[in-house]
DNA sequence: TGGCTGACTTTCG
DNA sequence: ACGAAAGCCAGCC
């Protein structure tokens, strides 16, 4: 079933897993939602450790801004908006359009 | 044990 | 509006 020791990575990777496709969620929701398990740096860190699972769409995690941040960090940094955009997501000059609209908050999705 | 790191966020200048 | 700095905290050496 359940690891015991959920590391706040496992934490992160289930909220990132939930996020609908077509939607995007930042990622001080998702350290809001986790609450004192850390800061929006470490689901950007948590992130560095999930871009290798293919379990975890990292491509749908981006700043407040809805700018994509991390797509530094993909395996190409293209990848990131083309996934997006592959999903329904518009993006231009890496920054999600209609983000407000897109956004995912795990807190209420979750009905938290 | 102690110190460094990091894909953010907010605030001051 | 833009730039730089501080605050945040868990994982890794």
């Amino acid at each position: 079933m359940k690891k015991d020791k959920t590391s706040f990575f496992e934490d992160v990777y289930e909220v990132v897993k939930l996020v609908p496709r077509g939607r995007v969620t930042s990622y001080g929701a998702i350290a809001h939602y986790l609450g004192t398990k850390g800061s929006a740096r470490m689901v950007g860190w948590a992130m560095n450790a999930a871009h290798g699972l293919d379990d975890v769409p990292a491509h749908r995690v981006v700043n407040r801004q809805g700018l994509l941040t991390g797509k530094n960090h993909f395996a190409t940094p293209t990848a990131m908006q083309e996934r997006l955009e592959s999903e329904g997501i518009c993006v231009s000059n890496d920054k999600i359009e209609n983000f407000k609209d897109l956004f995912w908050d795990p807190s209420i999705a979750l009905g938290l």
